[in-house]
DNA sequence: CGCGAGATTGACTCGGGTCAATAGTAGTGG
DNA sequence: CCACTACTATTGACCCGAGTCAATCTCGCG
């Protein structure tokens, strides 16, 4: 039940008992959606013309540090986040890891792959995760028929796109401050749309993973967290982060003349910070 | 607006006087193409069921400095580069621009576009330059009919985002001198692809468009270039590139990305990692 | 022929990478 | 419960790669 949740198990599973009304779903292990949920979780208008019962999409539940797909793999399904958070990587030629991207609720996965036949990134899961598995025959077939899931499949993939063109961009012209804090705040944006809380929240991610996102080392990565704390934009404490001035964070572009920070103003700040909310910040005097 | 020829003018070309073997296609001016054209251009295997002459694609010639399409304007068509040199750029907040790629032969362009049915980048002609015009909804209804189609479409944007990808993971670990070795080897080998020379080529960009490309400043280009001529891994002048020595272009890196130390992989690499760091520019796998 | 855009090169600066020491945290087992 | 270990995070000191500023050179074009 635990190390790998084959198909062979999920087969098992949704077999043992099913309930005729439910067509065969099984709901509380949410081990089945239709395609109505899944256009949902996608954030994609679902013209429904469809609620065939028939035409759902299996679920598979991966564990901490459990590999979805490796690079090279062949490639036969596209995968949703329906909970929990990954990151996707790619390794070079000397082993090293470089993340692309961070995964959660309502992203795809796996459409590297589609152009080869063998996915072209790795996916691990940062935490026990909750996926929809979408066999990509099944949905090509599918596509014919419902034109809808064909719009879905073109929208993904375009906004996958635009996502990585931003990135690049990002990569291009930013420095190490403005990365972090355009990270932090896609963050917070991105849990907001799942109804999490935008000001305060926990990284799935180490600072190497940050780092390596980012293209920035995991110290500069620290480094700069810290000034923003100091600074009063967000607070931090180990993964855990707050977000105090979501504003200065979008349109910050260079930090102010670093080396006049000195540690009254920093202490002034930390004053500031403890009294607006009750957190422990240890930066010490 | 400037000479785009219209649907209109499809129609009247047309049906003005069809040659039996031609079937309506205007030779001389290169202003139409049938599917099986279109995916030979993308390198796509065009499981070939469809000869269909009515299923011909305008082209549309763009001189150079004329844009294709710009940001925000309504998407309602893609492109695929028949001949010409492009670029794609992204204009940030401060009017910036970031160049995204530099499309050629059979690259298609507007994909960004289909998320939100307005281009998300900008492109612009770097030399004269034909394309052929797919109107995205002929394209979505036809992908019913003809299966092929769609299998086109999802390849060629996989295909993109795996570059992008690619794109990425150079920008995020490699050194100014191994990203311009890249760019220039990736350059040859799509010249091979088009069947021109791979070892002697025009730039048909400027330094700052290659280093806005490769996240650099024009001069830090300009710099790497000349230090690649002394050592004699490629003749340069002025925009014409003569390639020397592809191999080396090829495994130059710099800096070992400490950055990624895999556990796994991570042991294994060390000792080459450490002894590629005190390498100077060479190194060979 | 002169003008302006592009390219090259040098001198200087500094952002961020590297190396290293320390400390906080989590998981494991006694 | 604590001790032990491995991983993660924070911070400081140092320095090098690449950005910045600026002068000069080349070339294409009206």
């Amino acid at each position: 039940m635990q190390s790998q949740p084959t198909p062979e198990q999920r087969n098992a599973t949704s077999t043992m008992h099913s309930t005729p009304m439910e067509a065969g779903r099984q709901r509380q292990g949410r081990l089945w959606s239709n395609l109505k949920e899944v256009c949902d979780l996608l954030h994609i208008p679902a013209a429904v013309s469809i609620n065939s019962e028939e035409l759902l999409f299996q679920h598979v539940q991966f564990k901490t540090g459990q590999r979805v797909h490796t690079i090279g793999q062949a490639f036969d399904t596209l995968y949703i986040v329906n909970s929990g958070f990954l990151k996707t990587v790619l390794i070079d030629e000397f082993g090293n890891e470089q993340v692309l991207s961070f995964p959660m609720k309502g992203d795809m996965l796996g459409v590297d792959g589609i152009h080869t036949r063998h996915y072209a990134s790795e996916a691990v899961a940062l935490s026990d995760c909750d996926l929809i598995l979408l066999p990509f025959k099944k949905l090509t077939a599918l596509g014919r028929v419902h034109m809808e899931l064909e719009n879905l499949m073109y929208g993904v993939m375009s906004r996958e796109l635009v996502r990585e063109q931003a990135m690049i961009g990002m990569l291009g012209a930013l420095s190490a401050e403005a990365r972090v804090a355009r990270f932090l705040v896609s963050l917070a944006d991105r849990f907001a749309a799942m109804g999490y809380s935008s000001k305060l929240f926990n990284l799935r991610m180490t600072r190497h993973e940050i780092g390596s996102y980012l293209g920035l080392t995991l110290e500069t990565v620290s480094r700069t967290l810290s000034a923003f704390n100091e600074i009063g934009l967000i607070t931090v404490d180990q993964r855990t982060i707050g977000i105090k001035d979501p504003e200065a964070l979008k349109t910050l572009r260079r930090l102010p003349p670093s080396r006049s920070r000195t540690k009254a103003a920093g202490a002034k700040q930390k004053a500031e910070l403890d009294a607006a909310g009750d957190d422990q910040v240890l930066a010490t005097a």
